[in-house]
DNA sequence: ACTATTATTGGCGTGATGACCAAGTATGTC
DNA sequence: GACATACTTGGTCATCACGCCAATAATAGT
C-alpha cells in the first residue's frame, strides 16, 4: 500500500460516500432527467429546503453535480452520466446477488482462479 | 415518490454504504483477484483485525461479500463481480470530471434536452 | 427603499460510524 | 485436556452525518 493508493481509495470513497444516502440517489436520477432548481428537489424529497441544499453541496464538493445561477434561482445538473451508469451498475448487482438472474450484463474486470486461502 | 421508490432508493444507498471506506474498497479490489482469509487483509489494511472483520460483517450483510469456513479461517470471496465494475465507472468518472479527457467509455442511460429551470 | 422569493450558512441535538481493547468462540495440534 | 491459532462479538469513546430552525445573502419586482 502506497500513499498513492491510499489517496485513491480515499477519493473513491468520499465519492461513493457522497452518492450513499437515499435522497441523494433521487436527486441523482431527477438530474439524468433535466437540471433542477433547489426548490423542485426539496418538493419531490419533502425534506426542509436546508437539508436539500446542504445535500447538495455535498454532492457538489464530491464533484458530482454542477451549479449555475439564474436570478434567485441554482441551476443544479450532473457533471457527468457516468454517475447514473454507476447507479445502474449497483442495480445489476443486486439483481444478481438476490438471484433473480445469474446474468450481470456488467463485464467484469479481469477473472482469477479462486485461490483456497491455506 | 411511492413508498416502492423509498425502498429502492433506501436499499441503493445501503449498498453504496457498505462501499463507501478506504478500506472496504481495498478489500474489494482483493478479493477480486483472489479470495482471502481475514488475516491476508487486516495485514494489507494495517488495522485492527477486529476492526477488519467487522469491515466484512458489514459488506457481508450488504450482500457484497461471502464467507466460508475452513477450518479455523474465514474464506471471504466477492458474491459479484459487478463490483469491482462499479468502482471502475467511479473511476472513469473522476477522470472525466478532473478534465483530462471528456470520454467516459461508460455508456449513459438516457439523453435528455438540459431544460434550464424556469 | 421595501417586500417577496430563493437559496445558503451556522448552530444544535441525536443517532450512526469507526477505531481499539478485552473477552469469547471455534477449530486444529500435541 | 491443554494450548495455539483465527476470527468474532461486546464495550467504550471520539468523531461524523443528518435533520430542522434561525439567521443571512442575493436577486427580482413594485
Amino acid at each position: 500500500m502506497t500513499e498513492l493508493d491510499r489517496q485513491r481509495l480515499a477519493r473513491r470513497a468520499a465519492i461513493l460516500k457522497s452518492l450513499a444516502h437515499p435522497s441523494r440517489l433521487l436527486i441523482i436520477e431527477m438530474l439524468e432527467k433535466s437540471p433542477r432548481c433547489v426548490g423542485e428537489l426539496t418538493e419531490a424529497i419533502g425534506a426542509d429546503i436546508t437539508t436539500v441544499s446542504k445535500h447538495l453541496s455535498v454532492m457538489k464538493r464530491a464533484g458530482l453535480v454542477r451549479d449555475e445561477k439564474h436570478g434567485t434561482y441554482s441551476e443544479y445538473s450532473l457533471v457527468c452520466n457516468c454517475v447514473s451508469h454507476l447507479v445502474d451498475c449497483i442495480e445489476e448487482g443486486m439483481d444478481a446477488r438476490s438471484g433473480k438472474s445469474a446474468t450481470c450484463t456488467a463485464k467484469p474486470r479481469r477473472q482469477t482462479t479462486g485461490k483456497v486461502a491455506q
